[in-house]
DNA sequence: ACCCGCTTCAAACAAGCGTCTTAAACATAG
DNA sequence: CTATGTTTAAGACGCTTGTTTGAAGCGGGT
């Protein structure tokens, strides 16, 4: 039976996205999913083992989820599909989005990759380059037509890498504010979504200019 | 003679800014910044009044360094003075910008601030409506003209948030691939800074355009 | 029934954590 | 000089950390 390990791996993503690899406890983990301690380090060897197989999970269904969106609309309506993807990387258990494509994560995806970027666990430098950056790059993907077709996978990865940082840090800055009365509610989502696409488009055309004029 | 206090302050604002607060340890700083294990608890009672006075002095700074900008280009030449704030946000020990304003300061301030929005430490959740709220509405306060006069204090809040967002996590995220052959070196910052005013623009017009319907 | 491999459990481990104590050196001002 | 405020030194305090242990529980096959 798996269901220990599954649980522990849904319930760790949830805290490690929170709290980051350094701020979780092996404790606060099996706690929080109601099973034994000595479970960690049954399944995944050590909580460094963990946290790669969370990394490992969630960059997994980042690939199966967003890449439909790629194929079937970057022809004639790239804006909608970037949307999408935007409104995937919004996604998060008590702040709900409508989804164009597949069901939300039950946790806060670009928060748990930006806590990674923030401060480096060292823990999956030996993956970066066989899985992150290729999921990343698909992301750069689906702005091939604004990216030209100079456009090289390094400058694929640091669209995805920018698209995910802007869907995480932006808004949870801002949603500090929420609280607040008066404060902007329900057009955050909305605001973010705008910025990031607005970004994410001039992003790709200053790649795109800069590749034009290496070229000349 | 306080110079073992200044001491621990610089060391522990670089430490904080690069782990974050739970990620630091008090024997990490007095190791590195060569004093007695003692002399944080002497100095600062403990490790969060460590952190406290860290982020007092880093906010004071942050004040006293972005607030002429404001005055003296918002009238003409708005664009250029949160050119100015986005460089000084930016500006990091070991990536040096050209500033328009100040030296900069010699640890990452935005990472340090963003570190706390990712992972809060709960440790100034009384100091962040008397203390950080007021910093960053200075920020705000530089796009008055854009953001119209109906804007809220919390508007203008919400811009500083984002600003210090924005220049801290995008710049990491992409900075990942720098030590790649072929990806954009020098041209991160002047990516960011073009994108962090182009964002910033935009969503101080979004936020104008939500107050001028709400009048309505 | 039995044994077997897989899983779960409570308890304990060593190491690291923030903090505190006591002591002695050092500086500076009155 | 004395007195006060810093700084260093070395050690220990509980507590939490990740990890390990050995026994107990479980389910299926012969």
């Amino acid at each position: 039976m798996q269901r220990t390990r599954s649980l522990i791996l849904k319930t760790a993503a949830e805290i490690f996205a929170n709290e980051g690899f350094r701020g979780t406890t092996v404790r606060d983990i099996v706690d929080q999913a109601g099973v034994n301690l000595a479970a960690i380090n049954y399944h995944f060897g050590s909580k460094e083992g963990l946290y790669r197989e969370v990394m490992r999970n969630v960059l997994q269904d980042f690939h199966a989820e967003k890449i439909p969106v790629v194929d079937l609309s970057c022809a004639q309506a790239p804006d909608e599909a970037v949307r999408s993807v935007i409104r995937s990387l919004m996604a998060k258990a008590d702040v709900q989005v409508p989804l164009a494509i597949g069901p939300p994560l039950p946790f806060d995806v670009p928060r748990l990759i930006l806590q990674e970027f923030m401060s480096p666990s060292g823990v999956l430098d030996d993956l970066v380059d066989c899985e992150v950056k290729p999921h990343m790059a698909r992301l750069g993907d689906m702005l091939v037509p604004l990216l030209g077709p100079k456009a090289t996978v390094v400058d694929k990865i640091m669209v995805g890498f920018w698209l995910v940082s802007q869907c995480s840090a932006p808004p949870r800055a801002m949603g500090l504010l929420v609280s607040e009365p008066g404060g902007a509610l329900v057009d955050l989502m909305a605001m973010t979504e705008e910025l990031a696409l607005a970004g994410v488009k001039r992003l790709a055309e200053m790649i795109a200019e800069r590749n034009a004029v290496a070229l000349a």
